[in-house]
DNA sequence: AATAGATGGCCCC
DNA sequence: TGGGGCCCCTCTAT
C-alpha cells in the first residue's frame, strides 16, 4: 500500500493590508455572512504586531504611526486559502477541496463524494492481488473452517435497543472489559487512571477505584483462573493485580524503577495480554520492548526484547487462542508481527504485516485463532484469512474512518467473541454523519468476510465519538466507551429494575420505539418520556449544530441495518 | 461565549 | 537519528 502522502506545507497567513482607507476587498459578493475581521492596532499593540509580523513595521514612520487596520479575508481553516472554507455547515462537515480524501486518503474528491462512504458496503477494498493458495491453506480449510459455521449472530438483527448509561470517570474512558463469569460486570478504565466497575444490572452497584494507576488505564486482563483478580498495564509503567473486591493490589512491575527523568526516558506499558498455558503476561512499551513476568513465580523473566522498531511504541500484544506459542504485536511502526514465543528475540517474527501507518490494534480470531483482523490509522481494517496462508498481503482492506485526532483513544476493531463464523466486528466511526440535523458517530458493526457494513448504531443523546467499544463474550450486549461515558447496549424488552436511579438518572435505560429499518435519521420526539440525558449535552449539540434546531432531544437508540 | 490546553504522529531538516 | 513545527470532523474547563 502506498503511505498516504500529507500534502506539503502551505503558505504563511495572510494578515491582510496595512491600510486604512480601503478595508474592504473586493471580491466576496457571495454570501451573506461577511467574516472580515476589522483590527485596529494601536501604539503600544503595534509591538506585538512587530513581535509576530515583522513586515507590520515601516509603514508607519516618523509621527505617530495611524491606525493600522488588518482585514482578514475569508479563507480556508485547513489550506489557509481563500476562494473556499472547511469546516461544519450545519452538521455537515465540507472537507477541504485540496486536502486528500479524509476518508480513503486518496486525492481527486472530499470525504463527500468518496465512493467509499456512498457505497452501502462503505468501502471495502479488495487486496491488491489474491493470495496465492498454497497446499497448506487447502488442508487448513478443509480441516478447521469447514468447522466454521457461517451463521450470523443475533445482534445485529434487532433494530431496537435498550441503553443504559454511566458516568463513573472524570476522564475519558480508555479500556472496557467484561467479567469472564459475571454476566453484567463491565470494568473501564481512564486516562486518569482510575478504574471502575460496573453491575449494569443493580445500577447503583458502581465502584471506582483511583488510586491503581496514575495515569492511563491501556489494558485490563482478567486472571481466568481467579476472576476476582485483574491485571492492569498502564502508562504510568506498572503492570498492576488487584483484587476488585477490595481494591488492593500487588505492583507486579514497574519498568521506570529510577523514577522520573523526563519524557524521553518514561516508559510507558500500553499492550499488555496473559498466556494461560505457560504462565505468562506480556507487556510491552512505548520504546519498542517486550516484558516478560511469570505470573506463577511472580517474577520477572530475563531481560526486555527490542520487539519493533527501537524507539516506536508497541501499542498492541494478543496471545493466539488455541496455539499457545504464538503472539500477534502491533506497533506506531507500521507493523504487526506474528512471534513464537519460544524463540522471542529482535527480529526473530514469524511473519511481519505492513501498513500505510500506525496500527492501533490487532486480534487473531477468537476461536480458531487463524484469521487476523487489524486497524490501522490509514483508515483501513484489514484481515488475513489464515495465518497458516501467503501474509504478504491482507486478504481484504475495508475502508473505514477511523484515522483519529490526537484526542481520542485509538480506535480498535474488536471481533465478537459470539459470532461463530469469526466475521463480525464492531468499531466506532471518527467521521460524522448528518442525522436530521445532527452531527453523530455511528457504531459500526462490519462483516468482515465481506466488509459489509451490516449495521450502524447511533443515538441522539451520544454526540461523542466512541473509539473504546467491547462485544460481551456471551450475551447480545454491546459496551461503549465514549469520551467519559460508559454505556451498555441491548435488543430491547429490558425492564428498568431500579425506578430510583433511574429516577436520579444515574442509569438510563430508554426503550425505543421499532422503526423500519432501512430509515436512516432519527426522530424528533418530546422530551416526556423522561428519559433524556443531561440537558447540557443538549444544549451544546444544538449549538454545536448551528441552530437549526431541529429539536433532536430523542432518546431513542436505534441499529439501522442497511 | 470564546478559547486554551492536553496530547501523539509525522514530516522536515 | 533527534528535535521542532505543524496537523486540525475533540472535549472540557475556564
Amino acid at each position: 500500500m502506498p503511505a498516504p502522502s500529507r500534502p506539503r506545507k502551505r503558505p504563511t497567513i495572510i494578515v491582510g493590508s496595512v491600510d486604512n482607507s480601503s478595508s474592504s476587498s473586493s471580491s466576496d459578493d457571495e454570501e451573506e455572512e461577511e467574516e472580515e475581521v476589522e483590527d485596529t492596532v494601536d501604539d503600544e499593540d503595534e509591538e506585538k504586531g512587530k513581535g509576530r509580523n515583522g513586515s507590520l513595521s515601516g509603514k508607519g514612520v516618523g509621527k505617530k504611526a495611524p491606525a493600522i487596520i488588518i482585514s482578514l479575508k475569508k479563507v480556508c481553516k485547513v489550506c489557509k486559502e481563500e476562494g473556499h472554507q472547511a469546516g461544519f455547515q450545519g452538521a455537515n462537515y465540507i472537507d477541504c477541496p485540496r486536502k486528500p480524501c479524509f476518508l480513503c486518503k486518496m486525492p481527486g474528491h472530499t470525504t463527500m463524494s468518496c465512493p467509499h462512504r456512498v457505497a452501502l458496503e462503505h468501502g471495502v477494498v479488495p487486496a491488491l492481488r489474491k493470495n496465492k493458495q498454497t497446499q497448506l491453506d487447502y488442508v487448513f480449510e478443509r480441516q478447521l473452517m469447514s468447522q466454521i459455521p457461517k451463521i450470523k449472530p443475533a445482534f445485529v438483527i434487532p433494530d431496537k435497543l435498550d441503553r443504559g448509561v454511566v458516568k463513573l470517570h472524570s476522564r475519558r474512558v480508555t479500556s472496557l472489559e467484561f467479567h469472564p463469569t459475571m454476566n453484567s460486570v463491565l470494568l473501564s478504565g481512564d486516562k486518569k487512571g482510575q478504574i471502575g466497575i460496573w453491575d449494569y444490572s443493580k445500577p447503583n452497584e458502581k465502584t471506582v477505584y483511583g488510586s491503581i494507576h496514575s495515569c492511563i488505564v491501556n489494558n485490563m486482563k482478567f486472571d481466568t483462573r481467579n476472576d476476582i483478580m485483574l491485571y492492569t498495564s498502564s502508562s504510568d509503567g506498572t503492570i498492576s493485580y488487584t483484587d476488585l473486591e477490595t481494591g488492593i493490589g500487588v505492583l507486579l512491575m514497574d519498568v521506570n524503577p529510577n523514577g522520573w527523568n523526563g519524557p524521553s526516558t518514561w516508559r510507558m506499558l500500553y499492550g499488555m495480554d496473559i498466556n494461560l498455558d505457560k504462565g505468562l503476561l506480556l507487556a510491552a512499551d512505548n520504546f519498542g520492548y517486550l516484558y516478560l513476568f511469570d505470573t506463577r513465580e511472580k517474577v520477572k523473566i530475563g531481560e526486555s526484547i527490542l520487539i519493533h522498531r527501537k524507539g516506536s511504541k508497541v501499542v498492541g500484544l494478543h496471545c493466539n487462542p488455541t496455539q499457545p506459542d504464538l503472539l500477534l504485536s502491533c506497533g506506531n511502526d507500521h507493523y504487526a508481527h506474528i512471534w513464537d514465543i519460544r524463540r522471542l528475540e529482535t527480529q526473530s517474527f514469524l511473519a511481519s504485516l505492513a501498513h500505510g501507518r500506525v496500527v492501533n490494534s490487532a486480534y487473531f480470531s477468537p476461536h480458531t485463532g487463524s484469521k487476523i483482523l487489524t486497524t490501522s490509522q490509514d483508515n483501513r481494517i484489514r484481515v488475513w484469512d489464515s495465518v497458516f496462508g501467503n501474509l504478504n498481503m491482507p486478504s481484504r482492506e475495508i475502508v473505514h474512518s477511523h484515522d483519529f485526532n490526537r484526542h481520542l483513544t485509538p480506535f480498535k476493531a474488536e471481533w465478537d467473541p459470539k459470532d461463530p463464523s469469526e466475521s463480525l466486528a464492531v468499531i466506532g466511526r471518527y467521521i460524522s454523519e448528518n442525522y436530521n440535523g445532527v452531527a453523530l458517530h455511528p457504531i459500526d458493526f462490519i462483516d468482515t468476510s465481506t466488509g459489509h457494513l451490516v449495521a450502524e448504531l447511533i443515538d441522539p443523546d451520544l454526540t461523542t465519538i466512541s473509539p473504546v467499544n467491547k462485544l460481551h463474550p456471551r450475551d447480545d450486549i454491546l459496551a461503549t466507551g465514549s469520551s467519559r461515558s460508559v454505556f451498555i447496549w441491548r435488543p430491547g424488552g429490558l425492564k428498568v429494575e431500579d425506578k430510583e436511579a433511574e429516577r436520579k438518572k444515574e442509569i438510563i435505560f430508554c426503550n425505543t420505539g421499532k422503526k423500519s429499518a432501512k430509515e436512516k435519521f432519527i426522530e424528533s420526539d418530546g422530551d416526556d418520556d423522561g428519559d433524556d440525558f443531561p440537558s447540557k449535552g443538549k444544549n451544546k449539540q444544538q449549538k454545536k449544530y448551528g441552530g437549526k434546531s431541529d429539536k433532536s432531544g430523542s432518546s431513542k437508540s436505534k441499529i439501522v441495518k442497511i
